[in-house]
DNA sequence: TATGAATGAGGTTTCATTCAT
DNA sequence: CATGAATGAAACCTCATTCAT
């Protein structure tokens, strides 16, 4: 079984084949091009092929559609980085891992499209921020730690927190400016940033 | 003549006593606080004690107020890190400066609130975008050519432009998380970042 | 089946019982009493007794209204023409059911009121009066298919073209003198339009 | 002395080199171009080369540059016109002359642009109307006279009241085909006009 | 579950008009 | 006479949300 199956199984994760699972999903490819505020919600039920009206059978309101996105996207990333990270020995390879499914995560390789957590993040409710927040914590920590070995073995001289910061900053800003298309691999991106805060 | 003085006189900044200059500064403030799709004309309005109407004397419509906003930031920005800038000799210490600078930028320190400049990038139509564009390319040269300095002194294995993209992305992001009014001061940060990236 | 009844089912003309239909009788009659440019969207709205929000359901902005009460004005005209030129033998009796028909489409008799056409004409941009002209192009060859057989009977010197312009003008501007309800019947005034440019 | 120059001291039309009279004209030109009601008071304003609030020095509201409009271009037709008849024996050369004269007021030969009194004519509330249609009638009555000798003379049927009301309808909706600058002259428009309704 | 008409609050923008300077 | 900032009402339009069918 996937990954994503057994996420699906568990729950966490809407089927992508269902009608909630399909709003979710072009409702996610929408805030990513258009943001959330202009997207509306007659956009992505027509993306959908349903009427504005159905989209409130399957959440209370348009922020709760953003939420969905969000912890969806958290959920997705960090199983796909505990798989990922699964057998990986050195720390250097596991830094790599880790900068390598947050790239993959933002430019949509496996339909996370990370960037809506932090470009979106104004667009929810106190509440809602909090409830996203507690997952979200769960996935940064795994970073922390990985952080805190690097530090341990002289790869950086920061301590893992605030590494963490600094690295999540220049991968999300790459959404700026770096074009997956383009000449430079995302192999090679993960590569340089690698160099940039550990290459001693 | 203070710098920003300097550049009212030029016609660039607009005057902050002045009407215009009073509306960019509130339209400033509440873009940073409730981002730009959030804030309205009304909001603006009402915080410089105009009716909303009165606003559309200064500015023909609602995202012309966001590209002032933003070239009045870049503006000041540059005029701020060429004055700092000058005499400084070291590269770390150029280094040192322009973090701080933007840094101090990001708080609004001398209000200039640069988050803008990333945050809201999409709330400008494409030939707004190209505006600022093109002003924003002389600012970014400035780190580039520090940067590529740096390189060239054994500071960091990677070139300027994608080194300065690494550490903008790192200052932006800082801006989800540090607390300026926290128990790590600004000059503390600076120094942070610059281990981060050159602390080698 | 009438022709009404017929053009519903055809699905040029929206039924009047429904609620688009309802919308477009009063934004006609609006449109007719105070012009275009004085009716509000509200003014409808309340008329058919909805808000104002609700119309941009049935349409996408205020001039669409205008466009599909002149494209029903023109289709209601040419059906009714048509069926009431079925038949007509002599030239003169043609000439008279055309004047006929248009006073009865100017003064509302079958809910045409052909005079929009004409006095709201500039409140159309390009694209909206390119697609207006083409159905009235239809309606209008009819008209100048019988005044060439007038002047090949030698009833006008004048050839089916220009002479249906100056008819034209003739019976839109009795809007701005003509009284429906006072002595001089519109059978009357049918008479004297033919003598006016056939009297001879 | 001319006509016009007569009139100025009459006062009863502005001197156009005067503030007044500059913003009569280019108000004129603008009404006719887009309408009353898509003119802004600002349009004018800015084509005078003064700002919208040093208008209402001159005049009391908009709707009252309308009435000066309206009123000055009947003035001078109303000069205009018995100016030209002076001397004009035969009923047929005074009906061309009439004829003559109103499209050449349509079409703004001599700055009247006559067609503003009738598209315009529902902008104007009640009270100015009536203003307006006291100068008019004056005016009208000239061409009853003429059309009245007419019918005696056998050269249409229909009396001079009625016959006038479908030459001015016919005359008024050239504007919506003819172009003076086409192939047809207005003399030889005249010369169709005069055939249509007097060709006999 | 889905529809689709309706809501109703709120958005940006327009514009004739006023008035202190 | 002219300025130009401000008014304030009203315009068109948007859109999340509701609800009877």
């Amino acid at each position: 079984m996937t990954d994503l199956a057994q996420l699906i199984d568990d729950g966490v994760v809407t089927d992508p084949e269902s009608a909630k699972g399909r709003l979710l999903g072009e409702a996610r490819k929408l805030f990513k091009q258009k943001g959330f505020a202009k997207t509306t919600v007659r956009d992505i039920a027509s993306e959908v092929g349903i009427l504005s009206g159905s989209i409130f059978h399957h959440f209370p309101n348009k922020e709760d559609i953003l939420r969905c996105v969000m912890e969806e996207t958290i959920f997705v990333s960090l199983a796909r980085l505990k798989s990922e990270l699964h057998g990986v020995e050195t720390v250097e390879a596991q830094i790599k891992t880790l900068i390598r499914c947050e790239l993959d995560a933002i430019y949509g390789r496996h339909g996370q499209d990370f960037t809506i957590l932090v470009s979106e993040w104004r667009s929810l409710k106190p509440d809602n921020q909090a409830k996203v927040l507690e997952l979200r914590e769960v996935y940064e920590r795994l970073w922390h730690q990985v952080f805190n070995d690097a530090q341990k073995q002289g790869l950086s001289p920061l301590g893992g927190v605030l590494l963490r910061s600094f690295v999540r900053g220049a991968l999300v800003d790459t959404i700026n400016w770096y074009n997956p298309e383009g000449e430079l691999t995302l192999e090679q991106l993960v590569d340089q940033v690698y160099l940039a805060f550990f290459g001693r």
